[in-house]
DNA sequence: ATGTTTCCACCTAGGTGAAAACTT
DNA sequence: AAGTTTTCACCTAGGTGGAAACAT
């Protein structure tokens, strides 16, 4: 259940995959950001309930680093170890990405799964639409906020604002990949990931 | 432009690919329908000017056939010609299809093009979402319907209604291609066929 | 005969991790 | 030394027409 600001209402949210998303999380959840833009896995799914069906409704998403801290893997430990060199030249969250360009009516909100499975995410400061800009070796989580738009002519004014956080989606934000064990489950959970490679490089 | 029932106002609207359709009307398009549901090519693309920013739209699609009738290709005259068969039985045009769920608003209508790429058409009854359930050998042409909705407390009440229809976009409904240009035309232009079974047949 | 269905080789399109090259 | 970029083999996912099998 999420309150809203400004308002006493509250809607409901579930995540999807659920237990796919602990799996990760127990061990480090890592994420890659590349030039062109990598997906996250798993992809943020979700659920929304109790909405008002005659109301508009915005979706964004954003990506809040706690701390802003630059961290480093330690091999020996297997532990993220803060560098103590904090990133204040840049905001501690990313830009807020809007799913839908148009506002959606709250009973069609509810009839579908809101899923950010193309959203991409990047380190190239000049993005385009559907990616979002990160800075590597940090923490971050998703922060997917709902917004109820008074009307159309103030569309701009945002009345009830729902902010919701799943504190086991949170990850490190990486170039390459530092936990073994993440890397394996990539492989073995995402059906784009094989990582035949080494196979293929014996037969020459 | 198109002017709206029970409205003396206009849209304008703009068919995308027009020089593609066109060389595709010249020869006659035929368009496949299988079981599981085939692409249109060329597809539907259209850009729409006009509607209010501050209202909310809702896009159909459905197909019409002027005469119900059933057709056969006549190769000796590369023609098609009525077989006097109409196909009473079933209405002349197909179930409306809606593009969103969602009703869009004006503005945001008229920042996008509006694309039916997805859509796929079938001679299977039981249809499923995002599929049109076609008769095979008969004539048709896609129309598509923007109707403005007075507001979501009255979704179903439609204020109004654009219908628009692309002569060029006619074709016959097929399960196979009658016309060989048409074959060549639609392997020359379309980039996901390229009909090369011939040549690696003569490997074996 | 004539129209339909199924299967398939051949594509497009694009999402992965691995390795090597590159940068600082 | 440590992090980033590029390239690439290997996938998933799915849109084509052709041919053969099937149906009527």
């Amino acid at each position: 259940y999420v309150r809203g600001e400004n308002s006493n209402k509250t809607i409901q949210v579930e995540l999807h995959q659920n237990d796919l998303w602990t799996s990760f999380h127990r061990i480090g959840t890592e994420m890659i950001i590349t030039k062109n833009g990598r997906r996250m896995f798993p992809a943020l799914r979700i659920k929304i309930w109790g909405t008002e069906s005659l109301s508009l409704y915005k979706i964004y998403i954003d990506f809040i680093s706690p701390d802003s801290n630059k961290y480093r893997y330690h091999y020996q430990s297997s532990r993220w170890v803060s560098t103590g060199i904090t990133d204040s030249s840049t905001c501690s969250s990313s830009e807020q990405t809007c799913l839908f360009n148009a506002p959606i009516s709250g009973s069609y909100l509810q009839e579908q799964t809101i899923s950010f499975e193309k959203l991409k995410l990047t380190n190239n400061p000049t993005t385009s639409s559907g990616k979002v800009c990160l800075q590597s070796m940090q923490n971050y989580y998703p922060r997917i906020t709902v917004a109820k738009v008074s009307d159309l002519q103030k569309e701009g004014r945002l009345q009830e604002i729902y902010h919701i956080i799943f504190p086991q989606t949170s990850f490190m934000s990486v170039t390459a990949y530092q936990n073994q064990n993440i890397t394996q489950l990539k492989i073995a959970r995402n059906p784009f990931a094989k990582g035949f490679r080494a196979k293929s490089t014996l037969r020459h």
